[in-house]
DNA sequence: ATGACACACGTTATAGCATAACGCAATTGA
DNA sequence: TCAATTGCGTTATGCTATAACGTGTGTCAT
């Protein structure tokens, strides 16, 4: 199993920045993580967005490129091959009524996209895979 | 094989859109679409987005998520099954360095996301697959 | 120590993407 | 004729993201 890409120690504005993205059950957009952190000292979107670059980068975050927002990671405990997003890519379920967002990881998809690619003779750097729609909670 | 949602005929600002879509070879954002066609008397936002609702409700054309940008439908002939955008889920790989979109169909990753989707009680409305990276041209 | 460098941070300004809200005109069908 | 619908044009606004500047701090080789 590959290892994170790295994880050194936050620094006081990344822990901010994840800590809200984790307290928080729905995905945020960046302006809102700035307005929930103005009694921290945040006063420009700059300082959430050069966070989340971080956070990115060291796979603690995703971003939803369907709702140009951002979620804390959270993989299920299954997607044991995806721990520390060191394999594979992710995939995110995103409920349009209560906004949770269910992550997991699928070989066969991958494997598949792989594929065509190699196929092609594409060289994949990044994939994104949203499925947006209704959670069984909301849909009971 | 099921039918478009429809496709009736284009109003002129609709198909003005249509056919600056057509004729790129790489995704446009509605403002440079707007730019495109301020020669035809477009001069608001407005009137690109308006007519881009339209044609994503006809299948005539994809939104780009992670590039909040649009392309013209471009189904491969052996795409049988996905024709009129009657079934099934596209995908895109968007080449990162000449800017081209190959747009096709996978039944297997398809179902494969249905299963999930059926797994977990979560009722699917709209689907996103994008491939980020370099393809066969730009990497020899 | 001193200088060079990397890196996080703060601030202001600007660029890029998308929609709200108004009113008008043409079409359609009762 | 009289709604109801649809497309259109305009103005204004809101949301998302980055450019460009400067500051402070720690590291490390000289
Ligand atoms: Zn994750
Ligand atoms: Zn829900
Ligand atoms: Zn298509
Ligand atoms: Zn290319």
């Amino acid at each position: 199993m590959n290892a994170p890409v790295s994880s050194p120690a936050l620094t006081k504005n990344q822990s901010l920045v994840f800590d809200v993205l984790t307290r928080s059950d729905a995905p945020m957009s960046a302006y809102t993580i700035l307005d929930k952190l103005r009694d921290h000292g945040f006063r420009a979107p700059l300082q959430v967005y050069r966070a989340l670059d971080k956070l990115l980068e060291f796979g603690m975050v995703h971003r939803l490129e369907s709702l140009n927002a951002f979620v804390a990671c959270a993989h299920p405990e299954s997607d044991c091959c995806a721990k520390g997003h060191g394999h594979g890519t992710v995939a995110f379920a995103i409920c349009e009524s209560c906004g949770h967002v269910f992550e997991f990881h699928d070989h066969a998809v991958d494997h598949r996209l792989g594929d065509w690619a190699k196929g092609k003779g594409f060289k994949p750097a990044k994939t994104t895979i949203e499925i947006r729609g209704i959670c069984s909670s909301c849909a009971a």
